[in-house]
DNA sequence: GCCGTTTTCGGCCCGACTGTTTTCAGTCG
């Protein structure tokens, strides 16, 4: 049991006691243990063996008892009798946007619907309409809410894919007989989101392969199997639950399978009818003509064929990326990110201090960082009031002083406010090294409206990034409507960047909004938006964005020199200032 | 439920937005 799957259970009861109706103090007390435990940096067990769960903030005795339990058992008793009162089916309708635990309290005890089949149904009658605090824009919400959700069901975060891919193929290399594995799929394309995990092996004996693979210890469940094939549900606790399609092939068509399998299924589509036109025909098992094989073991033997250079996978969308006369050659990649300008810390609401952050960006081989906590709106997520903010500028201008090897930048990550106004007066803006501006709140407005608070901080001499600019969560929440045209071109106007925010919730810009960045010659940042040491890993998510959006290293800022970095702010500040 | 004292219980919590219940409750980040 890990500090997050502990951390989840505490929440559970929260929730619960929340729909019960208990106090919320009580409930928030619950929350707070949730925080601690999740933000430990310690394993839980150890610091439960070592009799010290009352020394964490928020836990006391009732807490570090539950906490015992839950360790020693796998259960809490007061969860247990919570969901013999609640029903557990009524958890998930939390998920929809509008219902929180009053409105599925009353859903629940009013209305005698505890599941998403029944709400639908009862939406769908229109039994709603009269049922007190659910008025007409909130079932509205409601539906469309559901919608999104189901239109998002199946679809996994390429963070999650990424994760258990690695690990599902590293147990596979390491099966006897197997030569090579290689994932095709959307996940090699870097998809936002995949559905199935599609695993490519090499070897000269496909059936004992299979058998292998059926038997690997995180199968839960084999879908169907033949001598070469094999569809299994994995399950990689905590990470999550995934279906992966293994296939096996012979090393000699190794790369028309990788290729085939690869897909897009338009791209693909495309390549056949190239080779349809030169009379060949192309298959999961090669490139041939009339029987003859023309090229099979290599991706680049067949585009090579195809009278075509090898193409990336991330490109493979059918938008364009034939015309080699525009698809860029010297796509970005990890090894040309220089440093990362959106990160968090404690100051605000990271988990690990500015000294361990700057340690981890020095160890991944950064130039530079700039700190950027949230400003004084945010209040939950620890957002600094001036005189903090002020404070911290010292402290962290202090330890860059006495950091060798990178470059440690203060600035913000300031909030866009409702009339486009920030969150903090220009003169305090005017004393950092970069400015990211970002909308957290109200995202619910028109696109006239958002367009317009968007613009007035891109206008803002001292903003130098729009961070994660439409503010979608992948499968959680809609991208807010805004008109990124007349962004890209004020942004480039002003010469301010947008972000792509590269943490897997968010992917934000998106691989065509970036491209849409591009073409209007906006300088893009990728940032991960680092809560913690672990999360500039984030930036390999960025990255595959960013080449899906044709980048090269010359379209993103932080791939640039420091030097060039602070050139970058002094010229619009000089331009507007 | 936790905390911090005023050592025995009162205060904790975060503010904006939204829609609706027309004076505020519920949701959300």
């Amino acid at each position: 049991m890990t500090n997050a799957d502990v951390a989840q259970v505490f929440n559970e009861i929260a929730v619960l006691l929340e729909i019960k109706g208990e106090d919320a103090f009580r409930v928030n007390s619950y929350r707070r243990v949730a925080r601690t435990i999740n933000d430990l940096t310690a394993d839980i067990h150890d610091v439960a063996a070592r009799g010290e769960l009352g020394d964490l903030p928020g836990v006391g005795p009732g807490s570090a008892e539950k906490i015992h339990e839950l360790l020693g058992t796998g259960r809490v008793s007061l969860r247990e009798q919570l969901l013999s009162e609640v029903p557990d089916s009524l958890l998930r309708l939390l998920a929809v946007p509008t219902i929180g635990p009053k409105r599925a309290a009353v859903l629940w005890k009013e209305c005698g619907i505890t599941s998403m089949d029944e709400l639908k149904a009862a939406l769908a009658a229109g039994k709603l309409a009269t049922v007190k605090g659910f008025g007409p824009k909130t079932l509205i919400q409601m539906e469309r809410g559901i919608e999104f959700l189901e239109r998002s069901a199946g679809r996994t975060r390429l963070g999650m894919g990424w994760k258990v891919s690695t690990l599902l193929g590293g147990a596979v290399l390491a099966m006897k007989g197997v030569e090579r594995a290689e994932f095709a799929g959307s996940l090699r394309r870097g998809c936002e989101t995949v559905g199935d995990l599609d695993l490519l092996c090499a070897t000269e004996d496909p059936e004992q392969v299979v058998r292998q693979f059926l038997k690997l210890q995180h199968v839960t469940e084999v879908l169907s199997a033949s001598t070469t094939k094999g569809l299994v549900i994995v399950d990689y606790e905590p990470i999550g639950t995934l279906r992966v399609d293994l296939r096996v092939v012979p090393a000699a068509s190794f790369g028309a399978a990788w290729l085939w399998n690869t897909g897009s299924r338009e791209h693909v589509t495309r390549l056949r009818a190239r080779a349809a036109e030169r009379g060949w025909s192309l298959g999961e098992t090669g490139l041939t003509a009339g029987g003859r094989v023309i090229a099979s073991q290599t991706e680049e033997e067949i585009y090579a064929a195809l009278d075509l250079p090898w193409i990336p996978p991330e490109l493979r969308e059918d938008r364009g990326e034939f015309d080699v006369r525009v698809v860029p050659r010297d796509l970005l990649t990890l090894k040309h990110i220089r440093g990362d300008l959106h990160v968090h810390t404690t100051a605000s609401d990271g988990r690990n201090t500015v000294a361990e952050m700057v340690e981890a960006a020095l160890g991944r081989g950064y130039e530079y960082m700039c700190v950027t906590e949230h400003s004084q709106s945010s209040a939950i997520a620890g957002g600094l009031k001036e005189a903090l903010l002020i404070g911290h500028m010292l402290d962290v201008r202090a330890l860059a002083k006495r950091t060798e090897g990178i470059r440690v930048w203060i600035g913000t990550e300031v909030d866009i406010l409702a009339d486009g106004t920030l969150d903090y007066p220009d003169e305090l803006l005017a004393q950092l090294d970069f400015v990211v501006a970002s909308v957290h709140s109200g995202m619910g407005s028109d696109s006239e409206a958002n367009t317009r608070r968007t613009l007035a901080a891109i206008r803002n001499p001292y903003v130098n990034c729009i961070g994660h600019p439409t503010g979608r969560l992948i499968n959680e929440r809609e991208a807010m409507a805004l008109d990124l045209e007349a962004i890209c071109k004020e942004a480039a106007r002003t010469g301010t960047a947008l972000e792509i925010n590269a943490n897997n919730f968010r992917l934000d810009l998106k691989d065509e909004h970036a491209r849409l960045a591009r073409a209007h010659h906006v300088p893009l940042v990728i940032s991960t938006d680092a809560h913690a040491v672990d999360q500039f890993d984030q930036i390999q998510f960025g990255v595959l964005t960013a080449r899906r959006a044709w980048l090269r290293r010359g379209d993103v800022l932080n791939t640039r020199a420091a030097k060039d970095v602070r050139a970058f702010v002094a010229a619009k500040r000089a331009a507007q200032g």
